[in-house]
DNA sequence: TGTACATCAGTGAACGCGCGTTCACTGATGTAC
DNA sequence: TGTACATCAGTGAACGCGCGTTCACTGATGTAC
């Protein structure tokens, strides 16, 4: 019952990028400390460095990571609901913009969770950042077949920043009412299979 | 040539509040510190609690302030415009959206500056970030005074987000593209004097 | 006008703490014979 | 099958550093006489 060579290490590896890429997304990049990782990991901090050559190596590959689940989330989400005849976009905003994602920080997209924070990091970091946008403005991008890169990016930005200012609102009736009607404006105006229902 | 008493202290309150205004947009919540902040104010670490409880107290202060500067200065621009006969939510859109808010970090908006750290601050902080987002989708609704405080919110919003996705990828041409893409989509779907030259 | 004094804004050394990082060591696992 | 050994993932103490905060002190300013 062996495991191959490395199996066990890289188990271990896995299980510290999963609870980073959460972590990253709760508490931000600052936030962020290689002890706390270690320890929800169940480990000690003293043998993170055999996995990762730095704290911002972590972040680098945690954002990745988390763009990568958050991605597949919405992916299976739309597809889901695309078996059901919603088209790709509606289905798209309103996964994005549903009232579980207001409180789901830890499990949500990134970039909504740390954009303003993304032009301070560090070389390596930014150009993960830079990536992680231009992954979220394509999947938008590809629910819009007709629409530019630079109209994705539009409603990309409609998507995260309406989100981030619902959260800072505290996520009370005011900010479901903005949701609501982003939810509203993104379908009247893009989805060319008209609006209805909120 | 005297002093009123105290007008030395207040004074030097204010020159640490301008510093610290532009310090928590330029380099985030986490990213300022206490002794920086008093250098950059031409004084020592150690007068700090001579004029703030905390540093959290300071970071209060200095969004309410940088909040009220990006304001008056966005509402000087719209009236100057409008001047020229320009719609006022055509000059908001066009001022908030200009190329040079881009790299204009630390004097522009401190909602896209800080938006998605908001919801991690103390108690106060998130008080005061969530009367800063109020007061911004309030300035966005005085340009449009047909549309719900929801819908001032979703443009909010788009203002926000897209600046902050266009910064996140580095102020290229990408970016200026979005940029360009909002200014049009913001005037085509909400200026009553419809869309002309972006 | 000039001198002695009180006030108090600002100084700078010191504190405790948490952080990222290093490293000698441990102990469980798989292998060789 | 059983024993001795090598490997190496993970441990935990220690480091240097920067941070927020405190506090005894300084020295410039304005006032009282």
């Amino acid at each position: 019952m062996s495991r191959t060579p490395n199996s066990r290490k890289q188990e271990t590896h896995e299980r510290i990028l999963d609870v980073a890429a959460r972590a990253i997304r709760r508490d931000g990049y600052a936030g962020v400390g290689v002890a706390d990782v270690m320890k929800e990991a169940g480990l000690t901090h003293g043998g993170f460095y055999a996995h990762f050559d730095s704290r911002d190596a972590l972040l680098v590959e945690a954002l990745d990571r988390a763009g990568r689940e958050s991605g597949d989330s919405v992916t299976r989400a739309v597809e889901r609901r695309a078996a059901k005849g919603v088209s790709p976009f509606r289905a798209f905003v309103e996964t994005y913009l549903a009232e579980e994602h207001l409180v789901a920080v830890e499990t949500g997209c990134p970039v909504a969770a740390l954009a303003s924070d993304m032009p301070r990091q560090s070389g390596a970091l930014q150009q993960a950042s830079c990536a992680g946008v231009r992954r979220l403005v394509a999947r938008v991008q590809s629910t819009l077949p007709h629409a530019s890169r630079a109209t994705a990016g539009v409603v990309a930005g409609t998507l995260v920043g309406t989100l981030q200012l619902a959260r800072a609102m505290g996520a009370n009736a005011d900010a479901r009412a903005m949701l609501s009607a982003a939810r509203k404006a993104l379908l009247q105006q893009y989805d060319s299979q008209g609006a209805a229902s909120g």
